[in-house]
DNA sequence: GTCCAATGGCTCGCTGTCATACCTTTGGAG
DNA sequence: CTCCAAAGGTATGACAGCGAGCCATTGGAC
């Protein structure tokens, strides 16, 4: 009963305008929407976007040019672009082993559930063709640019459910499982292993097998859940 | 592409703190995790769990009177209390079938993978305790109170994941659905045939198996999915 | 060469929200 | 019977965030 309450009575605002909207525009940038080289949105729209006023969306967009994520040119075709190479993120120290559980276990539900539902429906070929190009980029990508395409293919795959919502919360679960990937090491024969994982997943969800989509994508979250728990336990 | 940034750029905030306040409120109210004749914490408690003034609180829980649902006692031993019985719900008008389907496929992905995760974990023994009591408060529960208990059943299997993050989301999504839910009529065949579902899903649960909770549990969505379908579409 | 549309940069007054403090009511403890 | 702890009720000053408007810069269209 409790615990229940405790979800349903957390708090309204992760924190204020300012800070929640630097951790938006962070996650889009981290989370590969925006990659090396492109412009966000202009001011004006991307405000309207947010729910945010421009006056604290300039203030979060100071922060990201301070923190070297971004830089803005004035005039017409000006805009405020992503920098690449992006700066590494701090390390950060340790993590308490029930954070651990609850991100992995909310990622865990929410991407094996994405992966069902996007095999479980047709299709339409600018999906199919999405998820080809998002796995294509993850297998020719370096070692620093792995874990930004990575999360764009399985961001692609919860945008194949058709659902915004799905898709929006597979974004918040990846951006935290990020956050802790950020601090183990990326070693290259784990990342030929993802990549043949990814060939079977995507595979799967294009011959409509959702019960096989479920399991592959499982098993490889289950790999990346191991080598957290083991560097980080 | 455009669908994963319209995801990532969604607006920062649902609406201002006063409309957010109320909106948790009564959701928490509606989903049955303080059921009638139970006392709200107090409210300067429970304006520091949700991360807001008890001015602004203060203004939620009023319209929250307004509307019926809860009463305010002064004193030592007052406190505000759910309402019995509460107020109806508005019957609402037509839904875009996008919302919809939105809707249905947050909640087929999130709770089917809760379903599983419950399963997949060594649950103590209050944690089996409750997922019992639920169940046996759906069998026999009057019609007017079903949906409250079925989502208290509901929760509980989330719960049961140990994730406070994914008992949010499960909690999100349920009562988006309920939402609909409550335009369309509750009919007894359906109920019992909802409460053989429910013995099958916690069974699995109970019994450790992953695999058939998660199949029992989708097989007892898309039952809902359906008559929602039938009913709005 | 001139114009202009689109962009980032800046300012000001208004409103919502907060933190804090204090008041009022109530029922049990002693 | 008295007291007081815990709850709801009220008031106030400070400030974050907003809307709206204007300025400055830029590069292509004409």
């Amino acid at each position: 009963m409790t615990p229940l309450r405790d979800a349903l009575f957390r708090p309204v605002r992760a924190g204020n305008a300012f800070e929640e909207t630097v951790e938006r525009l962070v996650r889009a940038i981290r989370l590969g929407a925006v990659g090396p080289g492109e412009r966000l949105p202009a001011e004006r729209e991307l405000a309207g976007r947010l729910g945010v006023s421009r006056v604290t969306l300039r203030e979060a967009i100071r922060s990201l040019q301070d923190a070297g994520y971004v830089e803005s040119r004035r005039g017409r075709y000006g805009g405020t672009f992503v920098t690449s190479p992006p700066p590494a993120p701090a390390p950060g120290g340790r993590v308490p082993a029930e954070d651990l559980a609850d991100a992995l276990t909310l990622r865990a539900a929410v991407e094996a559930g994405a992966a069902e539902c996007a095999a479980d429906r047709a299709l339409d070929p600018v999906e199919r063709r999405n998820l080809l190009a998002r796995l294509a980029e993850c297998r020719d990508a370096a070692l620093e640019e792995y874990r930004r395409r990575d999360s764009r293919l399985h961001l692609a795959i919860a945008e194949a459910t058709g659902s915004s919502s799905l898709t929006a919360v597979v974004a918040d679960a990846r951006a935290r499982v990020n956050e802790l990937l950020d601090r183990i090491p990326l070693l290259p024969p784990n990342l030929a292993h993802s990549n043949e994982q990814h060939e079977g997943i995507v595979g799967h969800i294009l011959a409509g097998d959702g019960e096989a989509a479920r399991r592959a994508m499982a098993e490889h979250l289950d790999g990346t859940a191991v080598l957290l728990r083991g560097f980080l336990a």
